[in-house]
Parts: C-alpha cells; structure tokens; sequence
DNA sequence: CAGTCCATGTAAGTAGTTACATGATTGC
DNA sequence: GCAATCATGTAACTACTTACATGGACTG
C-alpha cells in the first residue's frame, strides 16, 4: 500500500482547492471558508473543521507557510502562503487530464428507485418539496450569474472570473434540467 | 455523541439500498453488486468490499438473516433474506421525505475553476475528451430505456419498472445537459 | 493458456462529518 | 438580551476506497 505513494502522486481534492485559493492570494482558513461557499459550493464543499486540519497537514508537508497576524479587538488570523512545490503540485494536477468520469450520488433518485412501495401521494408531495428547493438554488445562481457578469469587465484578471462563470453556468443548467426532470415526473405520476 | 443515535435513526444510504433489493427477492451479495451496476450506477455506487461487510453488520442488527446455499461445480452462495424490522427500516426512511438536497461534487468543475492557469489548448483536449465519455454513457443510458421501456408491460409488478425508469431519464436528461455544457464551454474558449 | 465469470471474504487506511470548545464585537 | 460574525482549533467517528486473497469453470 504504502510505495504507491512513491509512484503515483496522490492528489486529494481538498488540498487541490486549498492550492487554488491560495495561489491567488495569501488567506486564512477563515477566508477560504467563505469564499468556497460562495464560490464553489455547488460542486465541491467542505467544513472548516477540515479547511483547518488540512492546511496543517500541508504546512508540514511544505506545499504552505504561514504566519499569525496580531488583530486587536478581533481574533488573531493566521494567513497561509503557497511555496514552490505548493505551486507545482497544483500546475502537476491541473496539467493531468481526467480520464474518467465523476461519479454521481444522490440520495432522492435512490429514494425514486425504491418508490414503488410508497403512496403515489407521499411521492408527489417529496419530489414538489425538491421542486421548491431546487427554485431557490436556480435563483441564487441567476444572482451570482449577474454579479459576475457585471465584475467580468472591470477584474484585473478576467480569465479567473471566465472559467469560474464557466462552472457557475452548469450550475444553472443542472438546477433547470433537475426542476424539468421533477415537473416531468410529477406530470405522470399525477396521470398513472 | 453517543446518545444521538437513541433519539435519531441514522439512515445509511448503501443499508437502505441493500433492504430495497431484498425487499424485492432474496439475493446474495454477489447478486446485488451485479443489480446495482446495472441499475443505481449513474445514481449510487458501491464496492463489493462494502457490500458484503455491510450485508454480515446488517443480520447482526437483526435487519437480515442469511442461509448458506451449497452449490456444485460453483462457490456456494451466502443467500440473504430481509426480516420484518429491515422492512420497517426501509419503509420509515421512505416515509420521511427529504428536506434538503443532495450535495453534489464534480472534480472535473474544480479544475474548471482553477484553469485560468492553464492554457486553453490543455482545457479544451479535457473537455473533448469528457465530451466523448458522456456520449458513451448517454448511449448505454439509451439502450438501458429501450430496454425497460419493451418490459415495462411485461413485467408482473409495474411500478418497480416506472419508478426505476424514471431514475434512468434523469441519467439521460444529465448526460445530455452535461454535453451540453460541454459544447457551449469548448464553444466559448475557442472564441476567447 | 490467458482472461473473464462465478463467489466471498479480510485488512488497512483516509477523506469527510459531526460535535465540542472558546470569546470578543457588532447589531437589532 | 439574543443572535450573528469573526476566527481557530481539537476529538471522535464512520462511510467508503484500495488492495490482498482464493479457486474452480468456462471460453476464445
């Protein structure tokens, strides 16, 4: 188990998204926090409690340094920097193209599969709940659409903001293919 | 920590997934690994590593019950049942609807994202190359469907088969969109 | 005679989740 | 007075992954 290590580079998803950040510009664990959860939330997330841990696992392996930052009146924030080797692990990973395709889990279609033992009624009133859900997703992404619109021309690096726009549109897509697949879906079972 | 579970039922998605295709027939590990690729796959996946050691927890906490079948000429095969308690297990997590949505994680977007680095040759060759993955998969999708929709009236109970195929015309309706974000992005950078 | 199918397991590791913990400041 | 924001951590756990392990029957 353990000489893989030594051949295949392991790239975890988290560190990756940590390098990211980080190789715009210096932040704390705090800021990423935040900014992962405006930004990349709806294709990838993560508690702060493992933003925390990982940044310390990668100070010790030497993709980060950090220093802590006296505040007053605030708590003291300790800012992360990428190294060299932070650097090129990323570019190693990004210049390394996948081969295979994401798998896909979701809870309610195991629910949908299994729903043959359930009131027709019971269904209905799941998938128009998600509906709901998924209506108010599809507009706080047509917010975050317009917003970045707007800051596309004034950005000092606008392909930043053109590849992050470009995952922000499949997630306007996924939202409406999801709300048609639930209207659908509700049609005929209503007509069963 | 430990007092949770005597206040909340904990609903693991691959326990209910088991109890769903025993509910249906009693069948052996191997059978439900064999089922699940060609059914849940595009919605829920499982190693049979965890299959089998979920099956042996599952009759230990009186859900299952198992019986040795011996064969001849092949392995003998480890036949599990569902009890009357994995039945109200499964039905309680199908009558307690879903208040919130799935989280959805795509590593293809997260080097979307970080790809204004990269040139956009490099990102287009990985677009193109996921582009021809999906088609693939849309094209078993559909043959899937053609499948179930000529056994659809055939089959004694119908609405395991309407319930299941509505599963599967989300996996289309994805794949499609999923294209057709693609295109729409290959579309985009080549004009950059 | 190499490869796939049948069939069932164990071992070891880790990515990610949930809860515990603290405490000053700002705003309604 | 209550809740949210800022800010950083630790502890404990578990769902899931990857690899190891076996061995007969069938197929091109």
């Amino acid at each position: 188990l353990t000489y893989i290590g030594l051949w295949c580079i392991l790239f975890i998803m988290i560190d990756l998204i940590l390098l990211g950040f980080l190789s715009y510009k210096p932040m704390t664990g705090y800021d990423i926090k935040r900014e992962m959860d405006h930004s990349t939330t709806h294709f990838w997330h993560a508690h702060h409690s493992q933003i925390y841990t990982t940044l310390r696992r990668m100070e010790k392996e030497a993709l980060l340094t950090s220093q802590m930052v006296m505040e007053e009146g605030q708590p003291n924030r300790r800012v992360y920097n990428i190294t060299d080797e932070g650097k090129k692990k990323l570019q190693d990973w990004l210049d390394k193209p996948l081969t295979e395709l994401d798998d896909y889990k979701c809870e309610l279609l195991v629910k949908v599969f299994f729903s043959g033992f359930r009131e027709d009624e019971d269904v209905l009133n799941e998938l128009i709940l998600q509906r709901k859900l998924h209506t108010q997703h599809l507009s706080v992404y047509q917010e975050l659409d317009k917003f970045l619109e707007s800051h596309i021309k004034t950005h000092a690096d606008p392909r930043m903001i053109i590849y992050s726009r470009f995952t922000l549109q499949m997630g306007l897509r996924y939202e409406r293919m999801f709300i048609g697949w639930l209207d659908d879906t509700i049609e005929e079972i209503k007509n069963m």
